[in-house]
DNA sequence: TACAATCCTGACCAACCGGTCAGTTTTGGA
DNA sequence: TCCAAAACTGACCGGTTGGTCAGGATTGTA
């Protein structure tokens, strides 16, 4: 997890340097099969779990053989993890609209408009991420309680801050989070039974308001 | 699933009857054991999913030999239909208080209190029943689109009803028994993370004025 | 072209899991 | 007390799964 963060700041970061030239001739091969298995097993994973999921059946799902799969993620756990930390990252790039210079409202708005789309987006991503967190985050619980938690709280702090210059009502922040979160998974989660008994596809909005 | 309902049913319903005294006397270590294998599958279903969940370490929550659980519950799948069978009998029970003659604000808070209650204490069952949601309900499928579909359909006649009467607003009603599905499921399933990243216990009610 | 380094793969294995079964023990009514 | 039904269990089995490995194929560079 951490290697892979580190190696994806490295890729988008210096594409300049010469190490990158020689990476991307050397290592292309690796970037594009980790992507592809990634792919696969996110989809995977979504449908069957952790435990329902199959090397093989992830392998079958990328057109590769087995083998293959052990080749560039050693364990099953390891390939798992790294799905995960893809979905991560992306998830917390989209917190950058919350600053103290912002307005509360519109970067609120906007984070969890952005929050939906990527949810609704990446729903196998979105799915595994929450049957993670639903069995207690076995796999990345640590990361969550560092990583995840210094930015929850970062965050946190321009919300007080913006509730306390009476811009906005005066909330728990962290709960806010959670709250968004909950919300924007829960309609992506739900939404294949919703639908189900519903016969809509029709998403309501009416979350938005209470930002 | 249909019989165990069929059985509670009888059991409940006609105590004062010869077969259920015959039942008690014949069949109460039936029925001990069951509910012990139920609790105990329950925990670890909830804790690992389906596919996650072994035979053994069930047989070893409950404390008995695994052979014992394929004599009450022929397959595991048995076992995990029993559980949900279990949990969505009990859910279903609360929406008794959603009657035309009702007062809706109260009515509708009333069952939103009794399920956090219910979701609250039986926060196992809550996991599993979310956690078979999230993959599709693979197992209860058929169940879902058939008798709880017939029961949100009845109360959501009755929600319509109010609505036109000028009781409430006019919203989707079914979209709103999700809704709060989803809220009270994800308090519960979501909160060991919540709570480790906020250091709190305590739950807030604020959701309970959206009805 | 030579030659490492990287990539790829079929075949294989030990461990585990759900489920079976034959046989024993317990239960409770007559 | 007797005995049939119900409850219980250790030992076992076929199939699956994650993971390994030796060796072959590709790649890119000097």
């Amino acid at each position: 997890m951490t290697e892979s963060l580190a190696r994806a700041e490295a890729t988008h970061a210096v594409t300049d340097a010469p190490v990158a030239q020689a990476m991307r001739r050397k290592e292309h091969i690796r970037y594009a099969a980790e992507a592809e298995i990634l792919a696969a097993a996110e989809t995977v994973f979504a449908r069957a779990g952790f435990s329902g999921a199959t090397m093989s059946e992830i392998a079958d799902a990328a057109g590769l053989p087995k083998a293959n799969l052990h080749y560039y993620f050693r364990t099953k756990a390891a390939l798992y993890r790294a799905v995960l930390d893809h979905t991560l990252t992306l998830w917390l790039a989209e917190t950058d609209g919350i600053r103290v210079d912002a307005d509360p409202a519109e970067a609120l708005g906007s984070y969890i408009r952005a929050k939906m789309r990527l949810t609704a987006t990446h729903r196998d991503a979105s799915r595994v991420f929450a049957n993670e967190m639903l069995h207690g985050a076995p796999h990345i619980g640590n990361y969550l309680r560092t990583e995840l938690k210094a930015l929850v709280d970062e965050k946190s702090r321009v919300i007080e801050h913006w509730a306390q210059q009476g811009l906005m009502d005066e909330i728990d922040a962290r709960h806010l989070f959670f709250t968004i979160w909950a919300a924007t998974q829960t309609y992506a989660d739900f939404q294949p039974q919703v639908c189900a008994v519903l016969g809509k596809t029709r998403l309501t909005r009416a979350e938005l308001d209470r930002a």
